[in-house]
DNA sequence: TCACAATAGAGAGCACTGCTCTCGCAAACC
DNA sequence: GGTTTGCGAGAGCAGTGCTCTCTATTGTGA
């Protein structure tokens, strides 16, 4: 994150840039199957084997975007968050729209971080940070409702066993938030990105779409379902 | 489906299974990305030119696999659903386990139908009625659960505009069920093949996975959720 | 039964891919 | 100013999907 110094170096940055700039666009036109470096070098006027001084693999290229689309739907989430709300159900509510936006904007890159994963599957220890953004925003907004009072205590049981531990590793990120609803939380995440992807991969023709009305009611369901009155 | 009649006509029938059964194969040990007609006509001990006297192109026969999975993953749940359950929840668990079980033991097929869709998606045409198979079952538990008398009546509200019309088309197939409940079914469908594709795609690294505990218990909630009491 | 038509596989070839290697040129450093 | 380092060009390898032509075999109607 640090400044370039030397020239060399500027220049590497930005051609680092460019060289993502139209993999993406390629991406946005024809998916990630048949992204080609070739290509890529073609639209950029290099020959192909110069890529190769940026990224040493396409398999390595594709894990950059990766992450650049965790992290800008992170943003698009996080920003949802950062507005003010007068109850914390439209919060939630803003967030998952916010992600459902940004992945419809933007279907290639979702398939990309969010469908099946690329055949070398790059070390994914890159990916854990940023693709733990939108959950996050989710228990941030979950464990302010809490301190502001705003939860329901619906009498659910507590997690027990294995599933507890797992949860407390969750609960150390947001002290207070009953261990019943994190579990709840965790259900609710897996619920949206099932939705999203059903949505763009075509798996709700026939039945709930277009998904703009299922979308809304079940947002403000999954609302309730963990605890925010 | 009817009864191949000449030599020829039959010798077709088993080559083309024989092609899909070393395209699974292949599957297995690489995905799908790299699945290669020229590696499949070798292991036939063809040349890659007569493969395409069974199949016009690559993704003809990745649309084969895809509705052949469909197909398995729909009797997988079906099956589990035939057996006998004293009580609806067990038989809706029981399905939810079976769709998980069958989708670890084929994670690449299961990437196939649940992943990203391939480049030059097929007509879907043909694999609707294949992937209705899951949603169906459940579906048919929630059915004779309510002829029982097993469902619980939550004074969840009815959807309305849009949302009603298409929870309409799936009250023809479930005749009696509440809306209310079939919109929870749907969401909890979503639910489902996103906790699998979570599972699948290494996105619960680092929170709920090993996910057999939390598998078992969100199928449980899942169930309370959509009114089996 | 036999000629004709339909079908299957072989082989060569085209355009494309990811990736490697070597070779010069230019920028950065001491 | 000389040396090291980084960068792009170009050729080349092994692999891909797919097409086309040619030949042999199988099925069928007169």
């Amino acid at each position: 994150m640090s400044a370039p110094r030397t020239a060399r170096e500027r220049a590497r940055a930005e051609l680092t840039d460019e060289i993502k700039a139209a993999a993406r666009r390629q991406l946005e036109s024809s998916g990630a199957e048949s992204l080609s470096l070739r290509a890529i070098s073609r639209e950029l006027g290099m020959v192909s084997s110069a890529l190769y001084r940026y990224f040493p693999s396409r398999d390595e290229l594709l894990t950059a975007l990766i992450i650049d689309a965790y992290n800008a739907l992170g943003e698009a989430a996080e920003k949802a968050a950062q507005q003010e709300y007068p109850h914390p159900r439209e919060a939630w509510i803003a967030v998952y729209a916010a992600v459902r936006d940004w992945s419809r904007a933007n279907r290639h890159e979702y398939a990309l971080i969010y469908g099946s994963p690329i055949a070398g599957y790059q070390a994914p220890q890159d990916t854990v940070q940023p693709a733990a953004r939108v959950p996050l925003v989710l228990m941030r907004i979950l464990s302010q409702a809490h301190a502001e009072g705003w939860l329901t205590e619906l009498n659910a049981p507590e997690p027990t066993g294995r599933l507890a531990e797992q949860v407390d590793v969750l609960a150390g990120l947001a002290p207070g938030v009953p261990k019943w609803m994190l579990l709840r939380l965790a259900i609710a995440w897996t619920q949206l990105f099932g939705m999203i992807s059903f949505e763009l991969f075509g798996q709700l023709v026939g039945s709930m779409d277009p998904a703009d009305d299922f979308f809304a009611e079940t947002s403000r369901q999954m609302a309730a379902y963990v605890g925010i009155s």
